[in-house]
DNA sequence: TATTAGCACTCATATTTAACGAGTGCTAAT
DNA sequence: ATTAGCACTCGTTAAATATGAGTGCTAATA
């Protein structure tokens, strides 16, 4: 167990160390006001902190840094639960409000927002359209040959594909097509969109099937095409600021780690929590963020479960500020309301 | 005017500077196959190089680089005029083919390629949608409040927006203003639409305007929103392994250049060229990319007008490759047919 | 018993110095 | 006109040295 004082220095460490990225030495320490103690005092604590593995020294001579369990201890106990500011979260609100009420566009403000706030790098990802079920499904004649599939989920979000026919179709096969898809498959996670129209194609008779087989396995085709949830990057630059990324090897993995969208979009997909998170260092299991720190966190929209935000920045982050600052942004969100 | 030996020298100095990043020395060029003259007799015409303004030294003990100048003239003269290799443009355009008929994910697939085969940095813009016209507008009703709104244009492309009523409309004056649309719009570049529509709405008889105003102004104030021309970059990496781009002050600007998509955008919007050009270090006007070539070509997709394509490299690029490379891949677009 | 002053020791970093060698420009010989 | 020869330049590398921040330990102090 740590007395008060190892608390203190160990804090205080942290502290000085997020703020300069350099190693934190005994009398530096002794000179700061909350620490009244003499450098000796201090040195003889940190052994301790050390031996506990909350700090390391980089070398002999230097001062000391955290360690991921120190980060770890720190973050667990001593960054104090978010305070929502009511002033500060008003404000946030304003600000997302003023953009637009369009999601897409909100999500992208928040991450900028968010991003802008604590100078580290933000992903957004939006809600999984996967997950969304069927409201209706519609259809347009372009010409002969053509014409748009329109798709409206229960969220509202509306997407289209252009279908081509191998040959002129009668317009009320196409209706009929449509009526009985509308009929049948109301309801159905997008996802699974493609599966259930075979197995309607299956159920049809054998009179019926002639007819609409060969419209619904077009729609089928197009339909199965995964249509990509949102994501966005936000401040991307904001790591070229960072002391630990001045060099291309620890800058290199980062920016290719970052740059690969599908992989980025599984991961925040893959994620399992619903409040606020913090994974610390090689916590997250990745190479590439072996030096990073991450705050994540699910957030909704008007109400709504929506999507996950997250935070990127060096295993020396501001957990304090980062995790004050992603409060308030979902906080914000929530109170965020759509037209639709 | 450059002597027979003097242009051998030039092009041994910049083909294997090309290769080898390295300052390319007397010694050096008088020990390949190609050069059969003494050290001493080369120096005395990289002296006149030099003195053209061709070739420079990084400092006195140090080989030659080419200046350029050098470049240019390279280009200029000594790239032979690209000789489509019909065996390859073949192989090109059967993966291209591969990959799908979208054109979409076409030009992904040919930027793709064309950093492959080249190993620099591509960017790829698609059809700028504003110099479409419209073919024909419709609406499908959502619900009570809401509808899509569909834009087709000239070239088969489709656009949703999904618009909201203040109150209910009665399908009636719906159907009206969009036969109205279509009647007097048809034709109009997308780009112009918001402001054409402004000016019907302008011409209308004061009894219309009570009943269509609030609708046209709606689809107005939807179609308002700029679609930016689809941009995509292919083998961002790549850069990472160019020895010109191994410290952070060469590679940060390159960076927060090439994430800048709407700066990137109209930049390659704004280029002239329709066909292959080459432009040459700080030629191109910008700071980010002092020390970079880009080699451009608009290209075309089943024989339309579609968009341009970029090759970003250092200066120290391989033209001849380069240019050869973005020749057979504009010729296998070119050759691409789409279905729509 | 807990704290602090004092001091020898460690080790990354910065500075200096010297050696090296690739490449040049010039001159004189071919 | 070409080439061999040679003195000279200057960036790069390596070794030698100095610097100083910070530690751990011991002995003195409250």
């Amino acid at each position: 167990m740590l007395t008060d004082r190892q608390l203190l220095i160990l804090r205080a460490i942290i502290d000085d160390y997020i703020q300069t990225a350099q190693p934190v030495g005994s009398r530096t320490l002794s000179k700061r006001d909350d620490l009244t103690f003499s450098s000796a005092t201090i040195r003889n604590d940190m052994a301790d902190l050390e031996d506990m593995g909350l700090i390391e020294k980089p070398h002999t001579s230097a001062g000391r840094i955290p360690s991921e369990i120190g980060y770890r201890y720190y973050v667990d106990h001593l960054v104090e639960k978010q305070i929502i500011d009511e002033r500060e979260t008003g404000r946030l609100e304003e600000r997302l409000k003023q953009s637009s009420k369009e999601s897409e566009i909100l999500i992208r403000q928040a991450a900028d927002l968010l991003s802008d706030l604590t100078n580290y790098t933000t992903v957004a990802l939006g809600p999984n359209s996967q997950m969304e079920t069927l409201a209706r499904v519609d259809f347009m004649p372009l010409d002969e040959r053509r014409g748009v599939v329109l798709i409206v989920t229960d969220q509202g979000h509306v997407e289209h594909r252009t279908v081509m026919f191998e040959s002129r179709v009668a317009p009320d096969v196409i209706e009929e097509t449509i009526r009985l898809l509308n009929d049948r498959l109301v309801g159905t996670s997008i996802g699974q969109l493609k599966v259930r129209i075979g197995e309607e194609v299956a159920k049809l008779q054998l009179a019926q099937r002639q007819q609409y087989e060969n419209m619904m396995q077009l729609i089928q085709s197009t339909v199965g095409i995964q249509t990509p949830s949102s994501l966005y990057l936000g401040g991307k630059k904001k790591i070229f600021n960072q002391p630990e990324f001045q060099t291309l090897d620890t800058l290199r993995p980062f920016l290719e780690w970052i740059d690969e969208q599908e992989r980025l979009t599984h991961w925040l997909e893959s994620l399992p929590n619903r409040e606020i998170y913090v994974s610390i260092g090689s916590e997250n299991g990745i190479v590439a963020l072996q030096n990073c720190s991450v705050i994540t966190s699910d957030y909704t929209l008007d109400g709504k479960t929506f999507g996950t935000i997250a935070m990127i920045g060096p295993t020396r982050m501001d957990y304090r500020h980062g995790v004050q600052m992603m409060g308030q942004i979902i906080e914000a969100l929530r109170r965020t309301k759509l037209d639709k």
